[in-house]
DNA sequence: CCGCAACAGTGACGATGATCACACAATGCG
DNA sequence: CGCATTGTGTGATCATCGTCACTGTTGCGG
């Protein structure tokens, strides 16, 4: 299957990995399709490998004994999820579920580790991305830590954008992905009503506004400056 | 200075490095010293290298525009701080500031990237330590999605009789630190006034206890328990 | 040993945001 | 094409927790 090594090789390469690097992993990934939420794996499900995503999407999340949801990413085609079973040997920290139809290779731990053993470079990489999430998570508890429910929000979208943001004209940014509010409340850590509330005011400001069913941020520096710390 | 060599390893080690790498690591590092106060960085330095803890206790901490502080952690011996500069080249996410007269053994990013090229295992071990750190900021993050305060304190001194405790008797754990309530509050992201409050509340109740000015925690499970998500 | 400074306890009050209870779109499907 | 399901807008009420304003305590340096 040409096309899926191709496939493969861009996936990886999407967080900034080497093309050589990237289609020798590509030989160590098990291909294979998941439909709407199914469910990759749970909050303490022992982790053997990681996955890449090709098509379609995935919400990482945690919930609470409750019932409760956070949502700690939604993630689209490039990204790697449970990762952090390939690193050390520890059971899976969050629950991974498909959103939509996708298409993902699976990484077993045991060659991962065989193939980065021999090119340290990938290490590196997945050092990177590792650090990258940390990064944001230290960002989200920022957030939470000091900032009223508008920042919150603003902060989602802003991550949001990064993933699934297409600009359009005069820095106006369209979040391509079908978003309820309650998606947003699940990641911002907040009421659905209220986020309701607070998309209202900024689409009567102008600040945002929803173009055919999808998020347009008209100002994000505006947002940005909402969500600072 | 072989004192200060076996210092090193012991360090390195302590987060589970084996030994012969915690020397070679030991090698590459520059050790010296800091006052209590003392800045060792802050968030949006560039970041060139990383630091291990010989010997005193650094907090990490991210502060908003006001100046409220939030505590990620407080680290002592053996512990690495630093170390997402080390991953992505990016700047520093967090201040770290000395608690206590500090040994340090500084390791810069080119140095370790050299010698761990050469030692896979270097950076296997470096992906766990940083997958730890992603463990724990998930966890302090649904705690603040779920928890209410009290669930939020437990879960701040368990944390804390991670890195402090000893064990004494009968599953009691002693917290070998001297903590305000502020530094408390701070950690669990709450108004000292009210961690005041909850700690009296489990003094009165036996679940925690102060034994000369430290904490001491009678129920460990107890806490456990109420920290649950 | 005294006095100051940092830390700790406690009440009163208010604001932010969760919850409840709806009416009102949209969307999709038989 | 209607009906059902799922998403959205908005007010009213309530609880948690932060803030303010103190008093009481502890420990340390002169």
């Amino acid at each position: 299957m040409v096309e899926l090594k191709s496939f493969l090789e861009n996936s990886f390469s999407m967080e900034g990995l080497d093309c050589e690097l990237a289609s020798g992993l590509a030989a160590l990934a098990r291909p294979f399709s998941v439909k709407p939420g199914a469910i990759l794996f749970e909050a303490g499900d022992p982790g053997n490998g990681c996955y890449a995503i090709l098509e379609g999407s995935l919400k990482v999340s945690i919930v609470s004994v409750d019932g409760d949801e956070q949502l700690l990413a939604v993630m689209g085609p490039g990204s790697i999820v449970g990762e952090l079973a390939l690193l050390d040997g520890r059971a899976r920290s969050a629950n991974v579920t498909a959103l939509k139809p996708t298409r993902l290779a699976f990484i077993e731990k045991h060659r991962f580790e065989r193939f980065a053993d021999e090119n340290p470079a990938l290490y590196r990489h997945m050092l990177s991305i590792v650090g990258s999430r940390l990064r944001q998570a230290n960002d989200v508890l920022a957030a939470r830590s000091f900032l009223p429910l508008p920042g919150r929000v603003a902060q989602t979208l802003l991550q949001l954008a990064e993933t699934f943001g297409k600009p359009v004209d005069n820095g106006r940014v369209l979040i391509h992905y079908k978003l309820s509010q309650a998606d947003i409340a699940n990641m911002a850590g907040a009421a659905r009503e209220n986020v309701s509330r607070v998309l209202n005011d900024w689409k009567r400001a102008g600040t945002v506004s929803r173009i055919s069913g999808y998020y347009c941020l008209e100002n994000p520096d505006w947002l940005r400056q909402a969500s600072a710390l």
